[in-house]
DNA sequence: TGACAGCACGAACGATCGTTCTATTTTTAT
DNA sequence: ATAAAAATAGAACGATCGTTCGTGCTGTCA
């Protein structure tokens, strides 16, 4: 091969091990989904991605770290599913109804195979300390984090009236989305998302400037 | 011991294998609280109750029976606690946000170590099929529609505007009751069982029939 | 007193857990 | 093409899982 190698376009990432373990990582959030982090066995992993036991644990080296690179790994996919399609749309209330549309959309189309990994993360271990429990909450903080910046955004945008409280709001809207996540899990009941968009709507009226039109979502 | 013993005060539950199956229980709804009941192991139960692993399994004949009895137990806490307290307060408004004072409470309270019960074990079985998640799926229901039930006498009462929709307003109060629940596990800050309670009061006042007082909780 | 439940125990089972080791194959770099 | 490096497999480990079995206690009733 000549000195001046053909750069990758991408650093290095096709190591081939990276590969699997993406694909490990994909087919561990489905599990986790469904039978926690703690249910994630790493015998059922092996077999769901074809590997053996050994060759799989030899990517992460315990279990704790397969659970950290699991959440790490969901994580991103949250980040792109619910701010991707959102980003595009105008700061103020726009922007705040397409990331709640955003998240409901990708919680109603069971993104994984459980319905949001951190819907049924959080609750795992929200009462058992561990640096897994330690990063989850991390995602969980930005996430009402995020809510809260957006709900600020339009009242600063003068679309939302100044009795309008981002961190009132943001835990209200990120209850209201976990609730009909939960309750579309035990009773597979489209309706529930219908009653999240509806009291997120009405919720947003009450402080809506006067002719404000909520998005439709 | 005189061949008149003295006559026991409650009729005959107390055949000393009930007293320990009790005793059991309850350990059993802390330690899944917490753990989850597929975490919830006879060998560590058996510890916590100073029992044997074959002394205490005898007690249910299998995991699966020691869980359904668990989510039982649990349930009779949960009406217990909730609803025995608010069944004094006054048909309408009043009553229901009395029950939803007592739910509030009982989860700040933390009756059990890992926060309210079915929080914990409605999410970590709602993508998983079996008996425990049927029965855990009948209590949500009935938690459901007993608030929407008290959602209905208080519009009945006139209260309540004809707009109040009580399977939409039970959704709502369920999840803003469930978050605050998730979210004090996570954070251990009592200030979002305040948002929640805020958040329920406001959402009352929309309906609220002109005059009427929503009473503080 | 003796028969008899009911209750709890200890030991052990096979299965599976996370983990370690060594060996072999596959991929990458020179 | 060849050597180094990375990726995977296989076997086995101690621990723990749910479960079974046989054996004692401990009262109650005949």
């Amino acid at each position: 091969m000549t000195p001046s190698s053909p750069e990758p376009l991408v650093p290095h990432p096709a190591h081939k091990g990276a590969l699997t373990r993406q694909a490990i990582l994909q087919e561990a959030m489905d599990l986790a989904s469904v039978n926690g982090l703690e249910g994630l066995t790493i015998g059922s992993l092996a077999e769901a991605t074809n590997l053996s036991k050994s060759g799989l644990f030899a990517h992460f080296g315990s279990k704790e770290e397969l659970q950290l690179a699991t959440v790490q790994a969901a994580r991103a996919v949250f980040i792109e599913q619910v701010f991707g399609p959102a980003l595009t749309a105008p700061r103020g209330v726009k922007r705040l109804c397409a990331v709640l549309a955003a998240w409901l959309d990708y919680a109603e189309r069971e993104m994984f195979r459980g319905g949001c990994f951190f819907a049924a993360v959080s609750v795992e271990f929200d009462s058992r300390p561990g640096p897994v429990r330690d990063m989850v909450t991390v995602c969980m903080d930005d996430w009402r984090t995020s809510l809260a910046r957006l709900v600020r955004e339009a009242r600063e945008c003068g679309e939302l009236s100044r009795g309008a409280d981002p961190e009132q709001l943001a835990f209200e809207f990120g209850a209201l989305a976990l609730g009909a996540n939960g309750a579309f899990q035990l009773h597979r009941d489209h309706r529930c998302f219908a009653m999240a968009r509806r009291a997120i709507k009405e919720r947003l009226k009450v402080f809506a400037a006067p002719g404000l039109r909520i998005p439709s979502f």
